[in-house]
DNA sequence: ATGAGTGCAAAGGCTTTGCATTAGG
DNA sequence: CCTAATGCAAAGCCTTTGCACTCAT
């Protein structure tokens, strides 16, 4: 496990691996050619990407074996399913290797890109949220935040 | 058309039918029974609901009219569908019906519920977004905000 | 060798669609 | 009357699972 690491850090590009592994390792998984090819493919993206445009990425996975890879690294905790709309799920690295971020939706193509917005407003809308769920006894673990609109290709 | 209508202000519980059978005439689709019940499962709940549950509200109601019905609704503008988990579908009415709010999801027996934050919070972060976005040349229509944890039921 | 990982194909589960019947305007 | 709406069943589509084979430890 990399030594330091505090909230918004995120793990350095060459470090990925190795974290990937260590993250396994934990859960007593190994870090096979296939799930590496899945974190290369993921970490290049600076989006969530979908299934099919994973096994674009991946020559030679099989589609179920993808499936199933990407099921075990979110057990890991290095990967986390994107639901944004009901076509496809999409899947990004997780975010204390991407760092917190948003995603860009379009209405259009559907297509997700990440955003990140102002610490400030970051730290403004936690303790709203934080608040106004507590006032409902729900104790929120985090927030899952969303741009709807059109991206620049299909404007 | 209900005559006055601010940003923020929501249609009265009252004039909800008389909202939804207007929208609907203007797309050219018939208030029918089945839609007058699904619309009123819609505004007794204050939450999204899945197809199970409004099936259960509704005695009679084929699962293929549910659907069917709540694509016609959704495409008049007073049924908006909610996507949180990979499950179901959840769906609610519009908010220029119920305003402006956002969602609850308990990551345990994954319930939905309504949230809404003080006004100021959500302007601030409406203008942090529409900001980012434009600057990587993505028109904002506007935003999804979750709060994801643990609600009272399941603590 | 020995169990995890993989590929292929089949099965699952939510959602959509075809078609004959019913009903609303 | 006549088209839209409904019910039932079948089909679709993304995702998961079963099973035999392969590979790494």
């Amino acid at each position: 496990m990399p030594g330091s690491k505090t909230e918004h850090q995120h793990v350095a590009a060459s470090d990925i691996a190795h974290h990937v592994a260590t993250k396994l390792a934990e859960i007593g998984q190994r870090f096979t050619s296939g799930r590496r090819a899945i974190v290369e493919s993921l970490s290049h993206a600076q989006r969530p990407l979908s299934i099919p445009e994973i096994l674009e990425h991946t020559t030679g996975l099989a589609q179920s074996s993808a499936y199933r890879n990407l099921t075990v690294l979110e057990n890991a905790g290095v990967v986390v399913r994107v639901i944004t709309t009901d076509e496809w799920a999409r899947f990004e690295l997780s975010e204390d290797i991407t760092g917190h971020h948003h995603h860009m939706v379009c209405s259009v193509c559907g297509s997700v890109d990440d955003v990140r917005i102002p610490d400030g407003i970051e730290e403004a809308l936690d303790a709203a949220l934080e608040r106004v769920a507590a006032k409902s006894g729900f104790k929120m673990a985090h927030h899952r935040l969303d741009v709807v609109g059109v991206c620049r290709a299909c404007r």
